[in-house]
Formats: C-alpha cells, structure tokens, sequence
DNA sequence: CAGCATCCCTTCCGATACTG
DNA sequence: CAGTATCGGAAGGGATGCTG
C-alpha cells in the first residue's frame, strides 16, 4: 500500500490531524471526493462539448469529430470511452460496410446536461463582469513594471 | 503569429472548412469558449473547494489550509489568486501582528457556489449508479485475459 | 469508417527551502 | 502568519502512422 511516505510535512499536515474543522458547510470530506469526481469528469476539455453534441439523437464517430472543433482523435475515442464508462453514453456499432457507429446519451447523461446547462447559463450571464475583473486584476499588477 | 505550422493534417480538419454542423444545440462555438473557461476554472483540482470552505464565512489563509485536505500551500495560493483574478473571492490584509488575511466570497463568487451545489447534488444522487456503471464496465474488459 | 499505438512536448502540481 | 521561489515527477493531450 505504499504508506512508506506519509512522513509528516509541512505540507498536507491535515491528514494525520484529530479533531479538524469540517471543510465546508455544504458537504463533507466523502461528498467531496463525490464531486470532485464528476468535476474532473465535467472539468476535462472535451466532455462537455462531447455530450452538448450528442445532447438531441445519436451521433457517429466521424460526425462528432467534424462537429467539435479542435479535437483531436486520440482525444475523441479517450473521452468517448471515458463517458461510456461513467455510464453517460452508450456505444452503439452496426455490422455493415462501412462500419457506423453511433454514440448516444443515457439517460444519466442527459440528467447531468441539464445541470451542466446550469453552468452554462451562469457562464453566459457574468462573462462580461468576469472579463471586467480579469483585465482590473491584470492592470493593478502591471503598476510600476521597472523592469 | 507563427501560422506556418496550420499545415491540414488529418486531426482538427474542421479549422480549414467551411459549412460545418453546429456543434451542439445548446450552445454556439463562442458559448463553448465561455463555459470551458467556467468549467477549466471551477473543473480544477481546488477551486470547488476553496469556494464551499468560503460558503458562510471569511476565512483565514492557514485556516483554508487546514479546513481542504491535501492541498499544498503552493496550489492554495495559486488557486487563490486566480479565483481573485475572475472576482470570485476577495482577498483582505489587516496590518496587525502577526499578519492576518483573510479570503471572502464576492456576491459573484455566492452566485457560483449555488450553481456548483447543483452539480454536488447531481453528484450524490447519481453515485451509486456511476459506481455500477465503471464496475460493470471493467468486468467486461477483463475477459479473455490471455496475456 | 472507426479506431489503436507511439512519440513527444507542455502543463500541472507536490515537495522543499526561504522571506517579510 | 502568510506567503514566494525553484525543482522534478506525473499527467494531459496533439501529431502521426497503422489496422480491421
């Protein structure tokens, strides 16, 4: 099991500690080991745009390349089998020539894309205040740049 | 601007064409943009967090420390910084001895927190059935391990 | 058409040491 | 207490070539 290095640090001094105060008021430490799972899940670059694409019918390989911009094959099939995995597409081949594959959303994906439109929907309403405060913060750093 | 290398390759086809498909009925391209800058900065490892920690109450830097298990120091000052940057969170020094600072939630940073327990909830709901579904899967992959 | 395997470069991030 | 600076391993992800 590899506990050959949990030599206490500076860092990471929480693990071996009684008595902590709870993380959050929101969730507890298991919750947050849930959702950091569906966020590194959600949070990686090409999921969400994968199940945005497949959102309204069954889409097939080729097509879902062509529809989203910048992806790369490699990335396409990983992500693909990833989402498959979690249970949030299905895969679905036809025995013809040529081969046609078509990957679908489950019904636990379609649940998660309405949440996700949540986010999306928060995006789009404070991206402008968002880019105000980015380019602020930008300004206030570039004070005195003596070089 | 370094645009030698667009030379057309098999991968990212889509660059060079015109007339292509939408690539979701939910969102255009540029609210692609957007929702992966949403999701690349709440889809990171501390981010969420961080937010939830600071739900109901300013929180001291050592007390974030100690309140997030496993986070270094390093990616808790970094990851504070860029919520600062989009002005998710502000940052309050109060010239005392021994310094104190302490790390708030803006109203935008709030609005956000309500969006993410959406996804939590989602979370905690559909983790048993996730569990199932990457079980089942691997099950599958290990037939026919012949070596 | 629908992938898989390999190479390789970049980014992320933890550990450690040092400062106002 | 609240950081900054630097290093090195691990992971992410694009390009390319090959297969059923």
């Amino acid at each position: 099991m590899k506990a050959e290095n949990l030599r206490r640090t500076r860092t990471n001094v929480r693990a071996n500690v009684r008595n902590v105060p709870g993380p959050c008021a929101h969730w507890n430490d298991e919750d947050a080991d849930f959702i950091r799972e569906v966020l590194d899940l959600v949070g990686d670059k090409w999921s969400v745009l994968i199940i945005g694409t497949l959102a309204d019918k069954p889409v097939r390989y080729s097509d879902l390349a062509d529809a989203i911009p910048g992806i790369s094959q490699r990335m396409l099939t990983l992500t693909l089998k990833h989402l498959q995995r979690t249970g949030l597409v299905t895969r679905t081949s036809y025995p013809e020539v040529p081969p046609r594959v078509e990957y679908a959303l489950t019904e636990l994906g379609t649940s998660l894309l309405s949440t996700v439109l949540a986010l999306a929907a928060w995006s789009a309403d404070n991206h402008a205040e968002i880019r105000r405060h980015q380019t602020e913060y930008d300004r206030a750093g570039t004070v005195r740049r003596t070089v």
